[in-house]
DNA sequence: ATTATCTATAGATCTATAGATAATGC
DNA sequence: ATTATCTATAGATCTATAGATAATGC
């Protein structure tokens, strides 16, 4: 016999001691991860507590234990999450040497600040957290230099990224500079969250090509999205 | 009778029980930012108690609400007092009208980045805290909006800017781009503490200036230091 | 039997205050 | 007398574990 959707919880385990929570559907262990997401966004990672992070997602504070090690391993997890997809996208546009490096890198600002910036909290604020040093956190910085370092790829395969091939130092600083406006980018958007998302990110594409060195208004600038 | 420099500690109150800290000859309240202002900037905010605060310092935990309310206090005079000199510069740069608005804007962005990332830590990392958005660090933010007002004024003084003078959701756009740049700066120099700071300010600053829209290689980049 | 949750709590903090103390200054 | 510091501590957390409990599944 089947049971019709919203009917209710019918699940094993104890019942949830706070009803209130209405049920989403999504497992509780998302719940916690979106919870967690917004808390450490929006007030700060030390300053959230494990009570907050669980009673938001509708349970008492020592079930979050049940689903992860404690608020580092949240952490850990959402972390790695923001920067996967990004690393998914820059790997096939390293790959494809048939479109010119710079459109390919300013698809790549473009999709990774619609990441960063394009979820409801801001989830690449995390990024900065000095807590990240930690090395509970060696997975998720080693994806963040992979991904930096496909910038520099992009970069250097760009006609003003050639031109400056001799200059391993000047170079180097000119991707810092565009890798840093996109991660950048959510503070930018911080400041006024209203702004319509993908013109934005297209914004702050273009100007990272600007950065690059890119001829201003030539095939770039413009771009049509994909 | 008069006292040789450095003959040890002559001074009202009880002695310290700690003497290993050397005696900087500072006084104390300074010694206490200073050390707040590493650990804030290292730890996190919300991850430094008032004890290792105190204790860097040379002094006990309750010692420190001898000089200062609390944590929060501390990191609304850090705060303010990175703002401050930006701002002191600021306005005489608005003011003159004589040299052309690309070049005050250049020199802006120059010195702003030299004031975040030049002392020893790396203090605008403090403005990036969810922290910041509380009722005591109000004056903070006034005094960042102002500044964020000059940066918008001599970006609107640019041949550039004039030409977008329509579109005041471009303009609007453009100047976050350059500030949230000068802001991110200091995250692009973490990644890389070892590069010269006065080279790199100049970088950004040259780089802040074609986001800007002005003309590459004009008479802005290359302008000598002043 | 298995599972998801709960309640209760030990142990370790951390903040902020009260009040003592050991210098110098007069 | 004034000052800068100290010690001690109450009260309020917060984390992580132990063990109970109330569902479903078989």
């Amino acid at each position: 016999m089947t049971r019709a959707i919203g009917e209710g919880p019918r699940r094993v385990g104890r019942p949830r001691a706070d009803r209130r929570r209405p049920q989403t559907g999504r497992p509780p262990r998302e719940e916690l991860l979106c919870a967690a997401a917004e808390l450490f966004t929006v007030r700060g990672y030390a300053a959230t507590t494990t009570r907050t992070v669980a009673e938001r997602a509708g349970l008492r504070q020592a079930t979050l234990y049940h689903y992860f090690g404690g608020k580092e391993e949240l952490l850990a997890e959402l972390l790695e999450s923001t920067v996967a997809p990004s690393l998914r996208l820059a790997r096939p546009l390293l790959a494809d040497r048939a479109r010119p490096a710079e459109l390919r890198l300013w698809e790549l600002c473009r999709s990774d600040v619609l990441l960063l910036c394009g979820g409801p909290y801001h989830l690449g604020a995390l990024y900065l957290l000095p807590e990240v040093a930690g090395s509970r956190f060696a997975r998720f910085r080693r994806m963040r230099a992979e991904l930096r370092e496909a910038y520099g790829t992009l970069l250097a395969a760009t006609p003003a990224g050639a031109e400056l091939a001799a200059d391993r130092a000047a170079l180097a600083l000119r991707g810092d500079l565009v890798f840093g406006l996109v991660e950048g980018a959510m503070l930018i958007r911080r400041s006024d969250p209203a702004r319509p998302v993908a013109a934005f990110a297209e914004a702050v594409a273009d100007a990272a090509l600007r950065i690059a060195g890119a001829e201003r208004e030539g095939e770039c600038a413009g771009v049509p999205a994909f």
